[in-house]
DNA sequence: AATGAATGAGAGTTCATTCAT
DNA sequence: GATGAATGAACTCTCATTCAT
């Protein structure tokens, strides 16, 4: 692996391990295996790394929730199939799920946008809003249909982070995703 | 108010307008009117006045979402109501529902508890918990119900702190409240 | 003394003794007898105290040079006391004319104007501005007439900071102030 | 132009952009237009590198100044020659002037002999002093002599550098030679 | 009880220098 | 000879905490 993924990989398993406030450049470059100064080589500061890092996550969710996505389809396929890629994704990544929920929570850091913290949603918000025009989904605010399908996602996987729940079960993933299409659907 | 409360609600409103990282002692007994000498005799540590005011504020919630909450009534009552309460309380305490979000996902602060996590959730999970027993809710495991109750209100806030929603707006309060109901009713 | 003053003084000295390259604020603590932090609670940064120092020197030895000057008198006895005065302010306080021409010469700072680096000059440019008008000096230029009366002066000054001649030496000291005069005068 | 010389005339440039404070060596070699690495090569450490340049520039001028010297001729010749060559010197050259100053007022550098401070007047003390022996000049003692000849000159230097005064203007500079001709002539 | 000047460890960042290529 | 990624000591500055008043 290149230095640069290193040094975010490694950035990346402190924030959760340690959270925002504890880490500091130092370990930082220890636990990646560097020197403080090389880290400098690679992101200018601090924030821009942690910055840097957020927008690779988000690519990466993204790319992740649109596998197998075809345009055609019908909505309760793409819809099932964009949720169950996030709970995937997240099971897989746990440590992108923590950084993506506290990065969203950090007035912490200067935010290029205040929009970054919608970025996620974006796959889920065009499929929904395609639906709504369609008539394929209950007739409520957009927003809402989002929250309604993705709010009981992420209550699931902060209860899955603090070992209270199992998504790696099958059964229980397939329960979360039905219950949320039946929140949505007609 | 006393001085204690001072500096509890001053600590609320600081973190939320500056976010923990740039929080510092020096600047919240300036906005509190006292000097930093003074912070320490009620709190013996930044950390531990934190950990107190996430305390105070769950206690606060607690209580606000139990208003009006009838033992003996009929679950869907009891269940709309305290959603709606919650949402009462997190739109006029804004400061206090980003509290938490912030503090819910920092490994910023040691906890004394991991499971203060989900104190919040407590009230939710105690009447659907009985509801389960008596076959008043769908049929799925306890966490999912609580995640379809609890996850769109969350993801609603969020919307509703970056100005995306109108959460004042009572039509959308009770569409969010029926649709959650929807989710979990039998 | 004052802590503030303690600070300045001891920068002074420090900047004499190791120049400005080898200053660094964890020795100029150490010599001053506080710690790092005290030092930021009198001066926002190493760079606004260096210029802070500049101008109280400036002030000091514009305050030294003007002892004793009458406005009414002869041209030549204001003349030969001001540049009395300032060599003897040079003298008594080696740092600072060391300091001065040091910060002069540094594009090391971000200064708030160039024309700081003239500040001194002022008194002396004053009085042979009047003259000229007077014609009382010769009929060259203002900034030559300056150059001739107070180029001497440094010029001597390096050589007293390197031990190269005595200006604590009444003699020499009015053979210059005399050298300076004729100069000048017409 | 061999990599040697361009080396040391990109620091000159540099430092007097920039200034010695915020001179680094990476910079230099990006100016220089070859790797910091090559830079040792040439030079042992940044130190040596500066200490070098003044050699060279203090070799420059001491050339400059003694063009057209003639061993034999009226001192008042060679005195009003060799002040000319050293103004012309400077203006053709303001970044050698600055750098000589700005060297010359830091202990910022450990130099080898506090005397290299003062090889530039070397020249001009040379034809002092022989003048003195002959009685050309002022009885007063040799340090002042050179100090009334060379302090009007940096003086105006420093106006000059500054944009206050022009010396590309042939009768300011006539005027100056004159007038520190006038000092020290008996 | 209340103050706020003082502390000093530790933060983020820089940069002269080295060395494997 | 030439490179430039890598180093890590040292820099400026911050801030939770203390304690004499």
């Amino acid at each position: 692996m290149n230095k640069r993924d290193t040094i975010l990989n490694t950035m990346l398993h402190l924030v959760n391990r340690e959270g925002f406030y504890h880490l500091n450049m130092k370990n930082l470059a220890k636990e990646a295996g560097i020197s403080v100064g090389t880290t400098y080589l690679y992101f200018d500061s601090k924030e821009k790394l942690i910055n840097e890092l957020y927008k690779k996550i988000v690519q990466d969710f993204k790319e992740a929730v649109l596998q197998g996505h075809g345009e055609g389809r019908v909505f309760q396929i793409n819809f099932k199939e964009m949720l169950g890629n996030a709970l995937d994704f997240y099971v897989k990544n746990i440590d992108c799920f923590s950084f993506i929920e506290q990065y969203t929570y950090s007035p912490f850091l200067f935010k290029e946008t205040q929009d970054e913290n919608f970025a996620i949603l974006e796959p889920l918000q065009k499929i929904i809003s395609e639906a709504k025009l369609k008539k394929e989904v209950k007739n409520l605010p957009e927003p809402l249909l989002v929250a309604l399908a993705h709010g009981p996602v992420i209550s699931m996987m902060k209860l899955f982070v603090a070992g209270k729940v199992n998504l790696k079960d099958k059964k229980l993933k397939s329960q979360i995703i039905d219950a949320c299409w039946q929140s949505v659907k007609l």
